[in-house]
DNA sequence: ACACCGCTGTTATAACATATCAATACCCAA
DNA sequence: TTGGGTATTGATATGTTATAACAGCGGTGT
C-alpha cells in the first residue's frame, strides 16, 4: 500500500503515531527531541508538503522558538540526520518522514500543483542506476530520487 | 559498457563529437548557439565534473563574456532546456550531456572525491518508483536520480 | 524604414545556507 | 556538589545560489 499522503486520511491521528514513532525513535537511540526540535517535525509533519528552511523559521520565530536561519538550519540538520525528516533537494525542501525508524531508501513523489510530497522505497542496488555503479565499479552511499509531476487531485483541476 | 566519465579516454576526441553533436541538435531544432552559450558548453563539457553557476561565471567573465549573473543562469537555462546540460540537484551544479540529442531519462553517479559526474539511463516508469506513482494514480513529468559516493580512483586514494 | 523578437547588459534583490563565537543547559564522574 | 566535558542555543555576519525587472542591441521579414 502506498502513498497515503495523496489520499484522504484522519490526519490528526497520522500526525500523532508519527510523532510518537519519532519520539520511541529518538529514546532508544539517545537524542534529544528538544523543543525547538519537535517543534519543528510537527511544523513538517503537519501537512504532506516540503518546507523550505525560512518557511519553517517563520513559523518557528512566530512562536517565540528562534529568529534566525541556524536555529531553522540546525533543527532541519539534526532530524535529517536522524531519519526523521528528508531533503527534497529538487525544492531545496524539507519533508517529514511518514515512517521514521525504517532505515529505508527514500524516493519521493512531488506535485507540482500542490506541493505536495509522498514518500516511497527505492532499493539503489536492483535498480539500472545499481547496474551502472557495479559495471563503473562506483561505490553508492546516498541517493537521491525524486519524480516530479501531478497528483490525482491536480490533475483534474490543472489537467 | 558504461561511464566513460571515470575512465581515460581521449578527452580531446570527446569534446569534439559531443560539440558536433550538440551542434547537429541546436541547426536540426532551430535554435541557437550563440558565442555565450557555445562557450559555456564547452566549459561545462571541459571535464567531467559539475560546476556551479558562479563557477560556470567566473570562466566566462575571464573570457569576457559577461560578468553577472544572469549572464551564466541564462546560458545554463538553454542548455539545460535543450539537453545539452543537467543540472545536478544534488549539488546545485551543472554538468555537459555527453550524448545530447537521445531523448533520455538521465541518472548521475556523482563522486564526492573529485566531484565527477557520470551519466547514466534510468527508466522512471520501469522502478519501484514507478510503480508506486502508478498505484497512486500519479503522474510522472521529470525525474530525478542521483547517487553520490566513490568512484573507483577515489576508492583506492581515500578508502 | 519599421515592427517584431530573441538575446545580451546591468542593477538590484530574493532565496538558500553556513561560519563563528559567546552563553547556557545537561550529564556524569570524582 | 563541584567541576569538567559535551550538546544545545543565541546572535551576528557572511557566503552561495538564483531570479526579477528593465533597457538596449541586432537580426529578420515586410
Amino acid at each position: 500500500m502506498s502513498a497515503i499522503e495523496f489520499r484522504d486520511h484522519d490526519h490528526a491521528a497520522c500526525m500523532r503515531s508519527t510523532m510518537q514513532a519519532a519520539e520511541a525513535q529518538c529514546a532508544v537511540r539517545g537524542l534529544r527531541l528538544t523543543p525547538v526540535r519537535r517543534r519543528a517535525l510537527e511544523i513538517l509533519l503537519s501537512e504532506h508538503r516540503a518546507l523550505g528552511a525560512y518557511d519553517l523559521l517563520a513559523h518557528l520565530s512566530a512562536e517565540g522558538l528562534g529568529a534566525q536561519p541556524p536555529v531553522a538550519y540546525r533543527a532541519l540538520d539534526f532530524l535529517v540526520k536522524a531519519g526523521l525528516a528528508h531533503k527534497i533537494e529538487a525544492l531545496n525542501a524539507y519533508v517529514g518522514c511518514v515512517h521514521p525508524g525504517e532505515d529505508h531508501a527514500p524516493a519521493f513523489l512531488i506535485c507540482r500543483g500542490c506541493r505536495s510530497v509522498a514518500e516511497a522505497e527505492t532499493s539503489p542496488t536492483k535498480s539500472r542506476l545499481g547496474d551502472a555503479a557495479r559495471a563503473a565499479g562506483f561505490r553508492i552511499e546516498r541517493s537521491v530520487v525524486e519524480a516530479e509531476g501531478l497528483c490525482p487531485a491536480c490533475q483534474e483541476t490543472g489537467a
